[in-house]
DNA sequence: CGCGAAATTGATGCAAGTCAAGGCATGTGG
DNA sequence: CCACATGCCTTGACTTGCATCAATTTCGCG
C-alpha cells in the first residue's frame, strides 16, 4: 500500500466544492455527484488520495473492510480463493466506480490493484453517516450494487457456457467498451491485466489464453503488439467472435 | 402464467396487520417487515397472491418487468441465454426471497418457476412510491442486492475453477442449506432442479451430473430415493467434497 | 399396462489442461 | 558492453476430464 496522502484542510465556504472535489476526475460518474456541496465538504475533509503499486493488494479475503474508496484511475481486481489456492477474479472495478461494502463488515473478497491505481479513500464510519442523512447516496450505492449484480451474472454465462474462445473474445470486448473512451468502430487499448489475470478472469489456464489470443490474431480479428497492446480493427466482429449477437 | 388471485379489499383499520398479511410467511424474512402497518395495508390493497405452475415463465429475457413479488413457496430460477440456445441459471430464489428488480426497467433476465410456487405480486409503481416515502424499504432492497450479488460472485469461483465432482456437491450443499430448515449434521430433502436445471446452474451437461450423483452415491457422500429425493448422512463431508474448508 | 419424459449408463471424441522447452524483454552486476 | 538472471509470454507434445452420441432403464401417470 503505497504513500501520498494529502489531507485537504482548507477553509471553505460552506457552499462551495472543495477543491480536491472540483478538479476530481470522478466527481460526475463516482458516488460523490448525489451530495449537495456541504455533504461533500464533510466527506473530503476526512478523505485521502492514494497511489497503489500494481499487484499490491488492498483488502484481504475475509478482512474486515474499514475503508471505501472512489477509483480515480486504473483497474482493480477482486477475487476468491479456493484453499487449494484455485482462484477466480469475480469483477474488476474501473474508475470512477465506487470501492467496499455498504452495510457489511467482512469482505469474502480480496482486492487487489491490477494496474497502478488512484484513489479518494474514506472512512467507514463518515460514510455511514452520510448515509443516514443523505437518502440519495444509498440510492446511488443501490444502483451500484445492481449494476455490479448484472455484470456478475453476465459472466456468469460467459464461465459456464462459453468456449475458450469466447472468453477470450468476450474478455477483450469487455476491456475495449471500458476502457477506452471511444465508442467508434475501431479500437486500440492496453490491456490493464497479465496473461495469468486474464486465465483467473475466465476460468481458464495461461497457455490456453494464450493459445486463444494467437487464434484471434490469426483470425485477424485483433492486432497484438508488446503482448499487452491490443487494436481491434472491428469492434463488431470481435463481438460476433464473443458469442454476442 | 397461472390463476388462482385473490384481492385483499377488506375494510381495515390503519393501525392493524392486514389478514393476508398477518397469515404470511414471507412477513418477517421478507422486504414488508420494514414496513409500518399503514404502509403494509397500502401494499396489501393492490397485491395479488398467485400460484404458478412448475417450469413456467414469469419474466422473460429482455422484457418490461412491470411486476415485484415476494415469493411465498417454492424455487424460482434466474437464467440466462446466448443466442444459440446455450443457457446458464445465474441465481436461484428461495421463499421469502423479493423479485423483481429496483429501478430498472428492463430484466437482462428470464425468471421461471422451479417448483410450484406461490407469489405475492405488487405492481411497480406502488413500490416506487412505497420506496421513495419509506427509507428502510430500500434499505433492505440494498441489503438483498447485496446477498444476490455475493452469491453470484460465490458461483462464479464454483464455475470457473471447481471440477464437476466439486459442482454437484457444491448444488448439493446448497440446497441443502437452503431448503431444509434443520441445521444439524444430517439432512434430507427433495432436489428442487431437473437433472437438466442443475446442468445448466453448474455449467454442465445432465449425463455429467448425473454421473456425478451416481459417483457421491458410491462413495457414500448421498443416498438418492426416486431421483430426486436426497439424504446426506453427513454435512460436513459433502461440504469437503464441494471444495470447500 | 403402456406411453413419454427423465435419468442412467456406455463408448468414443475433442477441447482444454498439464508438462516441458524456449523466446523475448528488462534488469543487474562484473 | 556483455553475461546472466528473472519474469512474462508463447509454443509444442501429450494427457485427461467432460462433452457428445447412442442405447437402455426407470419413473410418473393416464
Amino acid at each position: 500500500m503505497q504513500i501520498v496522502s494529502e489531507h485537504s484542510r482548507k477553509d471553505i465556504h460552506n457552499s462551495d466544492i472543495p477543491v480536491v472535489c472540483a478538479a476530481c476526475e470522478a466527481r460526475h460518474g463516482g458516488v460523490c455527484s448525489t451530495l449537495t456541496p456541504s455533504q461533500l465538504t464533510e466527506l473530503s475533509r476526512h478523505s485521502t488520495r492514494r497511489r497503489i503499486d500494481p499487484g499490491s493488494e488492498m483488502v484481504g479475503q475475509g478482512e474486515a473492510t474499514n475503508n471505501y474508496a472512489n477509483i480515480i484511475r486504473g483497474v482493480v481486481k477482486l477475487s476468491k480463493m479456493l484453499s487449494d489456492g484455485r482462484q477466480q477474479i469475480v469483477g474488476l472495478q474501473f474508475a470512477p466506480d465506487f470501492m467496499g461494502r455498504a452495510f457489511t463488515r467482512e469482505s469474502a473478497l480480496s482486492a487487489e490493484a491490477a494496474t497502478g491505481i488512484d484513489i479518494c479513500a474514506f472512512p467507514r464510519a463518515v460514510v455511514e453517516r452520510l448515509v443516514a442523512e443523505a437518502p440519495g447516496l444509498e440510492h446511488r450505492l443501490h444502483e451500484q450494487a445492481l449494476k455490479e449484480l448484472d455484470e456478475a451474472r453476465d459472466w456468469m454465462l460467459t464461465l459456464g457456457r462459453k468456449t475458450a474462445q469466447e472468453k477470450v473474445a468476450s474478455f477483450l470486448y469487455l476491456i475495449a467498451t471500458h476502457i477506452d473512451p471511444e465508442h467508434g468502430n475501431a479500437t486500440e487499448f492496453d490491456l490493464p491485466l497479465s496473461r495469468a489475470d486474464i486465465a483467473d478472469y475466465l476460468g481458464l489456464t495461461i497457455e490456453t489464453v494464450s493459445r486463444q489470443i494467437t487464434k484471434l490474431r490469426k483470425d485477424g480479428v485483433i492486432r497484438v503488439e508488446n503482448s499487452r497492446r491490443v487494436i481491434v480493427p472491428d469492434v463488431d466482429r470481435l463481438m460476433r467472435f464473443a458469442g454476442m449477437d
